[in-house]
DNA sequence: CGTGCATTGTACGTTATCGAACCCTTCCTG
DNA sequence: CAGGAAGGGTTCGATAACGTACAATGCACG
C-alpha cells in the first residue's frame, strides 16, 4: 500500500517506493518550480541538491573548453539530476539545466545520503537509474560519431517528447542546435525536412509532434536502444509520452 | 598493513583495499591471461564475470545495428570490466574486448556480489570507479561531436599509453580506425601528421610514442578532463604510463 | 632469400556540416 | 497599431571525413 501522498507524485522513482521508504524521504523533499534555462548544477562545482523531476525535462551538458556546451543526456520524471552523489561524486562533472520549465522535488545532498543509507530499495533504484543514464550517454557517444543530424534530431525530439509528456514543446531551433552541438542552420534544414514530411510542425519557438511513428522511423536505432533499457527498469511505460496524433491543419 | 599477496597486485582498486577486505576477495579471484581480440562481455548478454585488469587494456564498445562497433571507453589496471553489475545491471550493454593481450583477475558475478556485500570499502571504490568511467564516456560523447580526428587520435593514444604503461603499442591503424569509428585511410592521414611531427613512430602494427608532451599538445582537452577525474580517485599517478622519451633514430 | 600477405600511404569524387551572412515572418511590446 | 526583436529559411564557399580504390612497403614464413 502506497503512502497517502504518493499518488500525487509523478516521479517514477519516488512513485515506485514502498510506503515505509517513501515516508523517510517525503518530508525532506521540497517542491520547487524550475524555470526555463535554470541551472541546477554547474560543471566542476559541488553538488548541493538532488532533483527528482516531476515535469518537464533537464539537460545534462558537457562544457568544452571553447565554451561550447553539448548535451550528453536528458532527465525527466523517470529519473533525477545529481544522482552521481550516490556513486561517491562530490562535484558535478556536467552542467544540468532545465530546458522547459517544470517542477521537481529538491533535497540537500546530506539529507539525501542520510535517507539513502536507510532506504535500500531507493538506493537500488537510484543505482539502477545511474546505470540507465550511463547507457544513454554511451549510446549518445556512438550516435554523435555515426549518425547524421536528421536521425539525431528525430531521436532527440522523441526523447524530449517522452520526458515532457506533451506533444508540443517550446523550443527554439537555436536551443536545439546547442544541445546537438551543430549550427542552427543545420537544424533548420533537418527540421524543414521533417516538417515537409508532415512529422512535426514548427512555429516560432513551438514545435508540435504530429506523427510519432514517423518520427520513430526517421530516428536512428539509438532512440529505441535506450528506451528499451529504460523499459527494463520501469516496465512497458517508462515515460509519459502519449501517442498523440494531431492532424495537420 | 596490506595483505601478503597484495604487493604483487597491480590493479589499483585491489591494491587500495585494506588487508581484511582484500582477504575476502583474493581467494575468489582467478588469474587469467587475456589474448588479443578476446571478448569478455557481449552486448545484450548476461555479465558472467568481472575482470580486474592487471596489464594491457580493454575496450568497451557499442555495437550499432549496422554492425559497426565504436569505442566508448578504455579500461586498464585502474579499473575493472563488468562493474555495472554493482549498479544492478544483469546484462552488458556494451561489448568489452581486450585489444592488447594482458592479464586480469576474474571473478564470477555471484561471488563478486557476495564479496561486495561484505566489503564496504571495495564497494565504495567500485561505485566511484563506475562514476569515473561514466565521466570518461560522457567526455567521449562530446569529443566525438566536436573534435577532429587529429585531436581524437592523440587523445586515444594517450589513454592507451596510460593504461598499457609502455610506450610501444601493438596496434594496427585498422584497429584504431574501428575504435574511433572512422575510415582507416583517415587514421593513416592523421597518424602521418603526428609521425612527421616526430611525436610517434609507426611501423607495421607497432606504434611508438616518442614525445608524450607533443602528443598532449596535439590532443583535445578531453584527455586532460578525464585524467583529472581519475586523479581525484587514485591520486597523482592514476596510471602506469612513464614519461618515456625515445629519441628519434 | 625470395614470395606473399598484412599494413600503411595516397588519391579522388562525394557528402555532411561548418561558419557566416542575409532576409523574411511572426510575435511581443510599448 | 506600429516598431522591433526573436525565430526561422536559405544561400555559399570552405572543410573534414566518407567510400573506394590502388600502390608501396615491411614483415613472416616457406
Amino acid at each position: 500500500m502506497p503512502h497517502r501522498l504518493q499518488k500525487n507524485v509523478r516521479n517514477r522513482i519516488l512513485a515506485a517506493l514502498a510506503a515505509e521508504e517513501f515516508k523517510l524521504i517525503i518530508d525532506k523533499l521540497q517542491r520547487v518550480e524550475l524555470t526555463l534555462g535554470e541551472t541546477l548544477h554547474r560543471a566542476g562545482e559541488p553538488i548541493e541538491n538532488v532533483f527528482f523531476v516531476e515535469s518537464g525535462f533537464i539537460s545534462a551538458l558537457t562544457v568544452l573548453s571553447d565554451g561550447a556546451p553539448l548535451e550528453i543526456g536528458l532527465i525527466g520524471a523517470e529519473g533525477a539530476a545529481g544522482v552521481s552523489v550516490i556513486l561517491g561524486a562530490t562535484n558535478s562533472y556536467s552542467e544540468t539545466m532545465c530546458q522547459t520549465g517544470g517542477g521537481a522535488y529538491r533535497i540537500g545532498v546530506l539529507a539525501f545520503k542520510e535517507v539513502v543509507a536507510h532506504a535500500p530499495h531507493l538506493r537500488d533504484l537510484l543505482l539502477r537509474y545511474a546505470h540507465l543514464f550511463h547507457v544513454q550517454v554511451a549510446q549518445t557517444a556512438a550516435c554523435n560519431a555515426h549518425h547524421d543530424l536528421g536521425q539525431r534530431l528525430a531521436r532527440w525530439l522523441l526523447a524530449a517528447h517522452d520526458r515532457s509528456g506533451v506533444p508540443e514543446l517550446s523550443l527554439t531551433q537555436d536551443l536545439i542546435a546547442v544541445m546537438l552541438g551543430v549550427r542552427r542552420s543545420t537544424v533548420s534544414i533537418a527540421a524543414s525536412t521533417l516538417q515537409r514530411a508532415g512529422v512535426i510542425r514548427y512555429q516560432h519557438g513551438h514545435i508540435t509532434i504530429l506523427d510519432r511513428m514517423g518520427l520513430e522511423n526517421a530516428a536512428c536505432e539509438c532512440y529505441e536502444a535506450v528506451a528499451g533499457e529504460y523499459r527494463s527498469l520501469f516496465g512497458e511505460q517508462p515515460f509519459e509520452s502519449a501517442m498523440v496524433i494531431v492532424p495537420a491543419p
